[in-house]
DNA sequence: TTGAAAGCGATACCAC
DNA sequence: GTGGTATCGCTTTCAA
């Protein structure tokens, strides 16, 4: 391979020189430069990145750890902070866990090993030793709905309950109290907190309200599956309130199939506001996360260079609201 | 930070031996082992990659450039590549250009720069001169649908020409002959060669078939737009054949929103078989490009250590087939 | 304006 | 088995 020095030797002059035509010095003379970037050119020399940041050039490279590429809502908010990374000269490199913690791990390590300017973690398995290990290091942090913020560290909490809040009251203005619960396993934190906050509001605004629950894995199957299994049971629900839009849109063809129509013999809600919510049939009620703004959170917590890292250590609320779409409409009795 | 100096003085070995036992080199004293293990244990140590790769370890990351991980073929490819490299040990490290030339430059260059041990290049605005400069390298290269493959360039070329012969043959033996093209810019080869296709299949099928063509930006509001653009022209097609997917979904919304039934009314195919197409309303009728065996095939061809590399250099020919849903019916005489 | 040389943090070869 | 050390390719003082 090719290096400084076979650039160097070409052009005529040191390393240095080389170096700091690489990297914009402007003290080098014009036919110098020239010389160099012609040298560069007719060897179409590209720099060695390991051994610029090993040299100690200031990392401009940021870390995005999701759980689910797959899962629009995480590929959206990765999306928005490579989009602002990019802008200001920023590379990003992003790994998916796949929901493992175990390849969690891996990633961090990855991360650190990489020695990125900073790390987000956008993910539902966190795991405690991991968040406790970042925390005590050096490195800029985000934290997405886990942790404390303080020091280097930024903590992004999503109102995870206050959005549930809003699709149940909604649901219950509508005449439901008969309500299903779409889940997934894995004890994701998040998760849970959805399906419980759909008890308690549920409780709140009617002392009789009925809450059935079906945990599947996450996906468009998985909801179908819950779904399923909600159906089976005696009596149908009147409103069946998922924890994120794809299992919603899985709950949404198993009714189909089986004949019920929504929303006249049954409601749906979701959670996250994908773009298929908007496009699937019916248009999905969901909640919606501002996932742009979570994404420049992170820019703006972890490009501590770019005029930015003013929001490194704070902590950030995010409150979900409620989109109402087709999906949902007036309490009838249970059909069957 | 922290250095193998750091660690070799707490286990009072030297930075040779800490290495060893990073490596997994077992000529170790036992006890030594034990040593070295707590001290990196307690100071958290996390090897720096870059140095790592500088001193010549065996890089073991393979680098990925697609157009656009929004987009499911891509995110899918992507994620063959993924599962196939954590398999084995390798990273992957992703870009997603979003169709921009100058993104994709950038993006090469920063593949070379962190000198990945292979790159794929699964892109549809394919650079003539990157392509060039690749080919002319020595880093093992995968191209998706251009180039020619021979030494370290593997090619993958989709035989879109018979999967969209597939579609036209069987409209035409549903009695359609007015055809609807919905495609998008970009100069991209293989998007433009989809369409002359059907131009071409139409026509030796029979002679008057007719072929309108509607041209937006990919996506499902793109297809929304082309397929208003076809429903606004005098005679409407009996059936409208989507380049992909995506834009297929977004003129079915645009036809369900104007009234018109598919595919009772009006027939419509896609390109790609995303999930999506599974699950949408009515299912779509598509063409499936196995995406796991495009990915299996870059894994192969780009982790030459593994076992692998025994594609590298070769082409490898994918033969789309066609997936009959339910957007696709009988013609009639058009509507309107 | 340019060059020489000291690191940066690992690996790997050569001795002991 | 273990340690010393040249080396990888670059950035960055310090002098000239």
């Amino acid at each position: 391979m090719m290096s400084l020095e076979t650039v160097a030797k070409r052009a005529r002059v040191s390393t240095a020189t080389v170096s700091r035509v690489l990297n914009g010095v402007d003290v080098v003379k014009t036919s110098t430069r020239a010389r160099v970037m012609k040298a560069i050119a007719d060897l179409k020399y590209h720099p060695n990145l390991h051994a610029r940041s090993l040299a100690g050039a200031v990392n401009k490279t940021i870390g995005v750890i999701v759980s689910n590429l797959d899962n629009p809502f995480f590929l959206d908010v990765y999306r928005a902070v490579e989009s602002d990374c990019h802008a200001e000269g920023y590379e990003v490199i992003v790994a998916n866990t796949l929901y493992r913690p175990e390849q969690l791990a891996a990633s961090v390590r990855m991360m650190i090993g990489r020695r990125v300017a900073g790390l987000a973690l956008i993910v539902s398995e966190m795991d405690e030793g991991i968040v406790q290990e970042l925390t005590e290091g050096q490195m800029p942090v985000v934290l997405y709905d886990v942790g404390a913020a303080g020091g280097h560290v930024t903590k992004i909490r999503v109102n995870y309950r206050r959005g549930v809040e809003r699709v149940v009251d909604y649901l219950t203005t509508l005449g439901h109290t008969d309500f299903g619960v779409i889940g997934h396993h894995s004890g994701l934190a998040p998760i849970s907190e959805r399906c419980n906050a759909v008890l308690e509001s549920a409780r709140a605004s009617d002392p009789r309200a009925t809450v059935r629950q079906a945990l599947d894995a996450d996906g468009l199957e998985g909801g179908r599956r819950a779904a399923a299994d909600l159906l089976s049971a005696g009596t149908l629900p009147t409103a069946i309130i998922c924890v994120n839009d794809i299992m919603a849109v899985g709950a949404l063809l198993e009714l189909r199939d089986r004949g019920l129509r929504v929303p006249r013999d049954i409601s749906v809600t979701g959670f996250d506001d994908i773009e298929l919510a908007k496009f699937c049939y019916p248009a999905l009620t969901t909640v919606n996360i501002p996932r742009d703004q979570v994404g420049h959170t992170v820019f703006r917590s972890l490009a501590v260079g770019a005029g930015a890292g003013d929001a490194l250590g704070r902590e950030f609320s995010v409150n979900p609201e409620l989109v109402v779409r087709e999906s949902t409409g007036p309490a009838r009795a249970s059909a069957i």
